[in-house]
RNA sequence: AGGCGCGUAGCUCAGUGGGAGAGCGCUACCUUGACGUGGUAGAUGUCGUGGGUUCAAUCCCCUCCGCGCCUACCA
């Protein structure tokens, strides 16, 4: 029975209209939709949210396309599969472009006033903010978009409302002044890892401090002579003996008129320097540390623009670097300056403007994140989270136990503003999650509400929980928390990762996700990171563009071993595509022959004892390949699906067995014609769903024009391993037959017969049983190597005219009257002879060596003996060639 | 300073305690009934250096050389 007309596939794959065709269908069909069927096993993964101002970059891509491929392979296996899709608001960032755009119409923030800047925002999200969702959905993620959801929503803003206060109530948040890295351009505190640290080329100061007695000087050492203005000690080492005798000197501050005292601390390195260190509380980390202990005051000399204040004196008004320069100089003129010393060191910059952090005391809300982090730490030990790959842990373990108090509150509008009330009666602070109308205290209506938001970073450390509906208790957490992978690059390990296991664990009382893989950063081929000032960026869109997008994704994948960085070289995109072609291109040949055909055909496989080798061969190298391709995706190693999949393909499916059942199918043998197409349908669908979730758009369209009615492939139940497809006896057979193949291909080869040419080809020194199995195929031998007759004789008298290929112990020749080059053919013998004299030495090394017989495995010992026979027998077979060789020159 | 990783074919990269792999590139030949985005065949490696463990090391351990990254409060 017909199913109507076979449908057909242009010659080449045209990608671009293919995947706009499926995107569309896709989604009218709700296929990402994701379901909550009583009793399946569950996978869900949340994207980590790109910023809302974000374009897809080749990170995001290969991020993106892990978590789909696994998203798809987990929906095909029939789970509940939930992928939650989403943008970040990115505070910084997000402020940022918003106000250049305000400063494009000459206004700055203040100009429209907090309430309308914000608006503003939202409107700019309103237009812009989806550009990077829809470029997600062009790269086939199969997100459930219908769950879309983004941290300042309402429903994620109640979480994160909820977060705040309970940790308020159990004392884990709290406000104070400390020091912390301001960012003076975007007016702002910044959390510790939010500072990047940059090695720059600077100048160490030596300056000379007097006593105010007049009695002496000490010199200290300096990169910041500016902050000098703010000092109010001088610091050295208790067991630093040149300095003892500062015990009770006062310093007088030069420029300044004031005097200061000496203190002894610790943490003064006595090597470094001169060994006496200037402390300025107000404006440096362990300054303000060493200040803390020996109870300094705090004096600081700049404002927030970064700009030097009237606690500067003369100098007020200056920005801090200009006023460097001008207090050096006045230093050197007033004789107090000793020496400037190159000196690189590293200096704290704002991960979002690159401005140079100013650390400054500030009143700020922080979280105690040491009971957190331990929670975090606890279930990575025991095992609930496992992280890949393996090398992170140390790092991991290593920054949690050094973790530092969280500062979560940024002086920027836009975000979540802290729920934090002060009643301006009598100075009671308010936490709760809706407006208070009246103080609890002292029953005031006068209340003023935070003005900070909290860090970006807050509101995502709560996306796997809050994403999902949290603090209702909704059937989405029931069904998908704990997620079961989260997927991202490694630098937001600290930023993110650890974060959400600590919020996680705390309110969920279960960790956020299982499994945590960590993948590397993108480069380009040379290993340098990709950034818009060196010009090496890759666009993942130009590259679909021009590859098509599972090209882009298939390299992706393919690039992507644990562990090592990632070199995207476009030639190896390019190849790719290549691939992808080709398999567009076999199943344009198999459709021409199955397009057809009934779907009962495929029964043919149901009984592969009863079909001839080649299906036995290739149904059993299908089934390995389906565990291999499912061991891969099980284990993260992505890189190795793509690689079986590559080689069965190309090599095994195209190169092999639709070459060896050409025959069959143009043959008149009804019977080998229906096995041929049976096996091959069923191999092409198997195939074409294991490599659905890598390459979705090409599999679909393939599906959907194979005979019968179909829904849509990415519903399909993935393949799974048939154990009566697997057959090593085949295999092995097969191997012996396509090893005599390329023999003789290579005789002719190298012998420069023309292809067209039909020639007489010798199998011997065979076993009988081999033998057998040669004749019983002596027609595809001779069909696929062009043979007018093929001869099996395990003894045989060898003519001396002959070319000669040696394949395992068994010797294949084709006479070659004329036609072969002696000297050459020579030549390739002597090649392989020193292979073989190479590989018998070292295998007689061991088998003479009485250490080896008693230590190695039996079975490592019976293996070399094996080895040795038939390096043995080759030898030999190579002998005999040569001297019939010789022989065959006159001499 | 501490930590981590890498060094395998011309290039980009896999891999393994028991006879070195892929893709691209290169060479030769081929309008062989899907694919020239193809086919067939071929060449190319002291698996960074020196040592150690082992019957056996490209793989495990140590030294060194080269490269990259991360963390850090030495002004």
């Amino acid at each position: 029975m017909s199913s109507g007309n076979p449908k057909e596939l242009s010659k080449g794959y045209e990608f671009a209209g293919v995947e706009e065709k499926w995107l569309k269908t896709w989604e009218e069909q709700r296929c990402f939709q994701a379901q909550m069927d009583e009793g399946k096993p569950s996978f869900s993964i949340v994207i980590p949210p790109p910023n809302v101002t974000g374009v897809l970059h080749v990170g995001h891509a290969l991020n993106n396309t892990m978590q789909d491929v696994l998203t798809r392979y987990h929906r095909m296996c029939g789970d509940n599969t939930l992928w939650v899709p989403g943008t970040d608001h990115a505070g910084i960032a997000t402020q940022n472009v918003v106000e250049r755009h305000l400063a494009t119409q000459g206004k700055s923030r203040h100009d429209v006033g907090r309430e309308q800047f914000i608006e503003r925002v939202w409107e700019w999200r309103q237009e812009k903010g989806g550009t990077i969702i829809n470029q997600l959905k062009k790269l086939g993620c199969s997100c459930d978009w219908e769950r879309e959801r983004f941290t300042m929503d309402e429903g994620l803003s109640n979480a994160v409302r909820e977060v705040f206060v309970r940790l308020y109530k159990e004392g884990l948040i709290y406000k104070g002044d400390y020091i912390v890295n301001w960012c003076p351009r975007c007016l702002t505190a910044l959390a510790d890892d939010e500072v990047d640290h940059e090695e720059y080329k600077g100048k160490l100061y030596h300056l000379r401090y007097p006593f105010a007695d007049g009695s002496g000087e000490v010199v200290v050492a300096t990169t910041r002579p500016e902050t000098m203005l703010g000092d109010t000690g001088v610091a050295v080492h208790p067991d630093d003996e040149r300095y003892a005798h500062l015990a009770d000197v006062g310093i007088l501050l030069p420029l300044t008129g004031r005097t200061i005292p000496v203190v002894f601390d610790q943490h003064v390195q006595k090597e470094f320097g001169t060994g006496a260190l200037k402390v300025t509380p107000s404006h440096d980390r362990d300054d303000y540390e060493i200040g803390r202990r020996h109870s300094l005051e705090m004096c600081k000399v700049m404002d927030e623009h970064g700009v030097m204040n009237d606690l500067a004196g003369e100098y007020a008004g200056l920005d801090r670097f200009e006023c460097r320069k001008k207090i050096v100089a006045d230093l050197e003129r007033l004789g107090f300056l000793v020496k400037i010393e190159d000196y690189e060191h590293a200096i704290g910059q704002c991960y979002r403007c690159k401005t140079t952090v100013e650390p400054t005391t500030s009143l700020q809300w922080f979280v105690a994140v040491k009971p957190l982090a331990d929670e975090a730490v606890a279930a990575v030990r025991e095992g609930r989270i496992s992280i890949y790959p393996k090398s992170w842990y140390n790092t991991f373990y290593g920054w949690m136990d050094n973790i530092r108090d969280w500062c979560i509150s940024r002086q920027i509008w836009w975000g979540h503003r802290i729920p934090a009330w002060t009643c301006l009666g009598c100075d009671e602070m308010i936490v709760e999650t809706t407006a208070p109308q009246l103080c609890p205290v002292c029953g005031s209506n006068e209340l003023e509400q935070e003005t900070d938001v909290l860090d970006t970073w807050f509101s995502s450390a709560l996306w796997p929980f809050s994403t999902m509906g949290w603090p209702e208790q909704t059937r989405e957490l029931k069904t998908f928390y704990p997620t079961s992978i989260l997927i991202t690059s490694f630098d937001i390990l600290f930023f993110w990762v650890a974060r959400m296991m600590m919020m996680g664990i705390h309110f969920m009382e279960e960790v956020p996700f299982r499994d945590v893989y960590l993948h590397a950063l993108v480069r380009d081929k040379n290993g340098k990171k990709m950034s818009k000032s060196t010009g090496n960026v890759l666009d993942p869109l130009d590259v679909m563009g021009r590859y098509g997008t599972d090209a882009m994704r298939f390299t992706l994948i393919a690039f992507a071993a644990q562990g090592r960085e990632i070199r995207l070289d476009e030639d190896r995109i390019e190849g790719y595509r290549f691939f992808i072609n080709k398999i567009w291109n076999a199943a344009r040949f198999s459709l021409m022959h199955v397009g057809s055909c009934d779907e009962t055909i495929r029964d043919a496989a149901e009984r592969p004892a009863e079909l001839p080798l080649v299906h036995q061969w290739i149904l059993s190298r299908t089934a390995r390949t389906i565990d291999a391709v499912r061991r891969g995706l099980d284990e993260y190693h992505f890189n190795e699906v793509a690689a079986a999949l590559y080689q069965f393909i190309w090599h095994e499916f195209c190169d092999w067995y639709l070459e060896w059942i050409k025959a069959d199918l143009f043959s008149d043998d009804e019977h080998a014609k229906n096995q041929a197409r049976g096996v091959l349908l069923v191999v092409l669908e198997t195939v074409i769903k294991l490599i659905h979730p890598v390459t979705p758009f090409v599999t679909e369209e393939i599906w959907s024009v194979l005979p019968g009615e179909r829904k849509v492939l990415m519903l399909e139940p993935y393949p799974h391993r048939k154990n009566e497809w697997l057959n090593d006896s085949a295999e092995s057979r097969m191997s012996l037959l396509m090893g005599i193949i390329s023999g003789i291909r290579n005789i002719r080869s190298e012998a420069d017969v023309h292809p067209s040419k039909r020639i007489e080809a010798f199998v011997t020194s065979i076993s009988d049983e081999q033998a057998a199995l040669v004749n019983d195929f002596s027609s595809a031998i001779s069909d696929m190597t062009r043979l007018s007759a093929l001869h099996v004789q395990p003894k045989t008298d060898k003519p001396s005219d002959a070319a000669t290929y040696i394949f395992n112990d068994i010797e294949i020749y084709v006479p070659l009257k004329g036609l072969i080059d002696v000297d050459s053919e020579l030549e390739k013998l002597g090649r392989e002879r020193v292979k073989v004299e190479a590989g018998l030495k070292q295998v007689n090394g061991k088998l003479n060596n009485r250490k080896f017989l008693a230590n190695a495995p039996e079975a490592v010992v019976l293996k070399e003996k094996e080895k040795k026979e038939e390096l043995d027998s080759r030898l030999l077979r190579i002998t005999e060639a040569e001297d019939r060789l010789k022989d065959s020159v006159p001499t």
